[in-house]
DNA sequence: TATGAATGAGGGTTCATTCAT
DNA sequence: CATGAATGAACCCTCATTCAT
């Protein structure tokens, strides 16, 4: 009967789940395959979890919460806004290199509301940081002037980004180093001016509706 | 009995499958729906398609070369480097706006080869096109020396993550123009200097495995 | 494959629901052993009826609607009020004998509402019917003053007791014959009177709660 | 741990089981749920009786023996058979009126053989009883000829309805008064004479197979 | 006596796919 | 070309029952 204490059956379960759930996505993981992998009957997963979506949200949870406490941490000693940044960006990467288990692709389902609005809060708490980040550079006179906001947005994009490349590319991704440099300093040459937009662009943008 | 020529057929069909897969995901999508959306049999479906997996690869593919087809024309009369890094930028953010529905979530499944290879055939593409124009700026001296390789990984890693965000987060996007402008010229302002790696940034490198 | 015209397999299905509920009760028959019973694939019963509940719920208002077909084409070339009498207790007594699958055990769940609704208008028609044919005996002096809904009650009791008893006793059911000269002329001799209520039925009344 | 005696633990279940059966239907009611509403461990339960159907069982003989028990104490004083009957069904109703968590729709399946033998001889012994109490009214000239057997049949049928309608239709529910009453004087008046079986009644029985 | 974790068969339902028409 | 009835494997989940503690 395999009986072991009940927090480490779940703990058992919550690895399996993350390992099967990243694999295959929600809709692609079943609940027979997450129990082989816990090495649990079928029946034993409910004892731990109201059902598939409760698993899951659960794990979603988890892993938000642990990467919030992450970035809390990183960032705590650090003054210097382009360290900081570096930092960030930095502490990011590897921590979705180490925990590609916990990247998961969502799925998508009526009724689906825990995971996104986690996801949301979580993405929008990791923006207000970088905002700081950023308006206390500007502030200090290390950043250029730009929008904090927009900023913020373009780095949590990018980062989904990466995350997302884990899966689907994990041989073309590129160094949280390079990324650092490339955001703080830019790819024009220090001379250069301040166009903003261009010809080109805008003619696409007209192009289409 | 409906009849049209076989073409239209397979263009109704297309066109549905697009609407309900990037609506449901791969899974979440069933051959019914896409039938009903087509208003076609759900036999019909399988005079065109030898299968679901078939159907969805044909419109990835179809995706994709549209969108290789217009990044082509969209950089075939731009001389500056600079200029055109703002027109894909521009022209990426834009088409993934007005194409949502050819945004699917991809799903996970053994031997669901076609759809990765293609997009990973289509993504090296792209990634050499930014090379290609990073190493003119180099040459030509507009830019400064990095590695284009890795700003390439960079762009279309975060064009990936702004694709994903229309779909989770779509309330909150950057757009084109501060995206380029922060590549082009950086955070910092320009007396600042080029320390490439920060004690901050390493700490945490080191501390995970 | 077993093709059959869509109108066959959904009788097909009907009949083949309709033993297996009246043989093991709602939650006692499987959607499988109906299947199995109507010759048809476990799929192919999702073709005809939305679910379990619908396919049941189905079962039981064409029964119901069948019985109140003919009961009303019993009574209604019946003047006599005796003679009505006899005639419904006699049609009832032999449509429950000759439609015994029809007689489902019903289920208790939540939510399963459409069967009890569906049972309790029938049963209130029915009684409706009872109490005109007994009004009607007393307005004619043929019967004796009584309360017509009371006997109308009993009446249907009896008969629910009788449709139960074919399942559970088949071989102690009455007669209706009998069953009608009963109810007709009742126990006692003519000369008898008319105590109602006694000592030993009002003291057992008082001894319970 | 929450000891108590042996004793008070089966009481707790069986109390706890016939809340729970009569309320979802043996199908409908789990184990869980028995052990949930006595207050006991899941495990507990199969410490006091074997399996659910071990349960059941029990709870049924013990309502059939206490109602038997209680029909031989209503009728142990009674001398009169009318009085006698009015008795019986007073008591009879009553009792299922106060006792409606005994009534448990009950279940069908193979092998489920113990609840029907007690069911069955429990009723064979209420129509004797009554069969008894008819014989000694006609012998006495109180009650006109008739088949005893057949009343019995009938009253017990009539009960049976009676049960069953509390859980189905309790606000239809007849008084045992007026059935009393209806049973022993019978619809038609004392003048009206004796026609058994009429063409309407057997038309009917004929129409049909 | 008592617990509750564990099991696995079986429940209702969906779905990609096939094929006679 | 087109239909839609039919299939059966697989899905999520529940349940009676067992057994180490």
């Amino acid at each position: 009967m395999n009986k072991r204490s009940g927090e480490e059956s779940r703990k058992k379960i919550l690895n399996a789940a993350e390992r099967v759930f990243s694999g295959y996505g929600y809709k692609g993981a079943s609940m027979r395959m997450i129990a082989k992998a816990a090495d649990i009957s079928l029946g034993g997963l409910y004892l731990y979890f109201r059902n598939k979506e409760d698993l899951y949200a659960t794990l979603v949870k988890k892993g938000l919460d642990d990467l919030s406490r992450e970035t809390r941490r990183t960032l705590e000693d650090v003054g210097d806004p382009a360290e900081a940044i570096r930092a960030f960006i930095s502490m990011r990467v590897s921590y979705a290199r180490t925990h590609r288990e916990h990247i998961i692709v969502l799925g998508k389902e009526k009724g689906f509301t825990f995971g996104v609005r986690a996801r949301k809060k979580f993405f929008r708490e990791q923006r207000r940081v970088i905002e700081e980040i950023v308006g206390k550079g500007i502030a200090s006179g290390s950043f250029r002037k730009c929008d904090p906001r927009e900023v913020a947005k373009i780095l949590v994009c990018m980062l989904r980004g990466f995350i997302l490349s884990i899966i689907v590319e994990p041989d073309s991704l590129f160094s949280a180093e390079k990324c650092s440099t490339l955001l703080l300093q830019g790819l024009r040459r220090d001379d250069n001016s301040k166009s903003s937009g261009s010809p080109a662009a805008r003619a696409y943008g007209r192009r289409r509706k």
